[in-house]
DNA sequence: TTCGCTTCGGTGACATTGTCACCAACGGAT
DNA sequence: ATCCGTTGGTGACAATGTCACCGAAGCGAA
């Protein structure tokens, strides 16, 4: 029989005993865009796995500036959530469902037994882990290193996959960057300039992907 | 009897069993300062427990410039070791032993067995990767949003804990705070002008911590 | 429709931080 | 003493962040 569990490649080996539980203990739920997943002030009590939509974790700092942390997408796990059901102490980071998201809950006593029990499992765990430092890793790279014009092109091309159109105001890009409005409403002026971009309120129309492309790769 | 074990405050619980295979499987190993303990082509094959000394995690950029991500001291867990054990993905960062450093190395079989038998080390191994992970969070925060005097009188008072010397080149400082040389060398002559600290070749002197420690404590 | 309100984006002035080129001072090695 | 690599100082400039303020676009109510 195929249940979500076949959703997950790390978890595609798992026996029949470890998937039963984790089938049968876990419970599988549908939450609205815009709802917190977890956040400061929100015990977690369970460990998600997505099965579909994508939440936006980000941090928030005192002077009320934010910067976009990473992406969870269908097919991987929420393990900040794990990280806080240990409650190391308070985080300041928040998990917001960016699209309607469906995951499958697992409670944290069926978290311990599964990690427990499977070897799979464990590497499944722990490779999420792997996966999400080093995405953190890389955010430091970038906010420390890498010049504003090209994070703002790699933006736009990893927001408009499919489509050429950016639903997002220039409020929301300086957020996802860590920077200022002011800042990204110059650089998207400066690739209308070069005819990159069509900007209107609210959306920003990619014209010439390849140039943006160019620039986003533009190393050192 | 105690062993090495009792140094770790999460570990002192663990059930006589346990406690055996940790001790028995593990080596406790030597490294002189300067030893890149993990890096990019090194494959870690051990967790490391630090017993004494500490271990710097730093990022390193194409451009040259390089940021200090956090230090692991006595008592805490190298976890990055164990985060690329399972190896995600070829990792950029690289922990340096910036003192001798002495640390127990569990083989990845062992910690394998030991994350699977013991609630106990699987709440030690967890809570170190939460704490490793708001550690990076606050890292984001501060390179993002926090303005480079507070940051640097900040990093000054860390570096120089019970003396008032901090024995660093100015290039060393604008490694840690992930900045250029000319930034540090610059807010150190105004800190002088304050007469904050004394400025010698290599070496910080810091005359008025209080004053110090009242910019570092400057919020937003 | 028109009015009034909110949100969004544009702008200039300025502060902070990063980059570059270059030089001078220091200190260790020969 | 001389040489030389390291360290730090400097000025000019570029890039980014901050602030105050404004006008335009959208939207709902009258």
């Amino acid at each position: 029989m195929t249940t979500w569990i076949d959703r997950f490649e790390g978890l595609s080996s798992l026996p029949a005993d470890v998937r039963d539980i984790l089938v049968g203990q876990s419970q599988v739920l549908k939450v609205p865009a815009g709802t917190v997943v977890f956040g400061p002030g929100k015990i977690p009590e369970n460990l998600l796995l997505m099965l579909a939509g994508t939440v936006r974790v980000q941090q928030l700092s005192e002077s009320g500036r934010e910067i976009v942390l990473y992406r969870v997408n269908a097919g991987e796990s929420c393990v900040m959530t794990t990280a806080c059901l240990l409650a190391y102490e308070e985080y300041s980071a928040e998990g917001i469902a960016e699209t309607e998201v469906e995951a499958a809950a697992i409670p944290r006593g069926v978290f311990d037994e599964l990690v427990s029990r499977s070897e799979t499992f464990r590497r499944f765990v722990f490779s999420a882990y792997s996966k999400r430092i080093t995405d953190l890793f890389f955010v430091i790279e970038e906010i420390a290193f890498q010049r504003m014009d090209i994070r703002l092109a790699q933006r736009l091309l990893t927001l408009s996959r499919e489509t050429d159109v950016v639903k997002a105001t220039h409020q929301k890009l300086a957020a996802e960057l860590g920077s200022a409005r002011e800042v990204v409403s110059r650089q998207l002026q400066e690739f209308q300039r070069r005819d990159w971009v069509t900007l209107t309120r609210g959306t920003i129309t990619l014209l010439d992907k390849y140039a943006i492309k160019k620039l986003a790769e533009t190393e050192a």
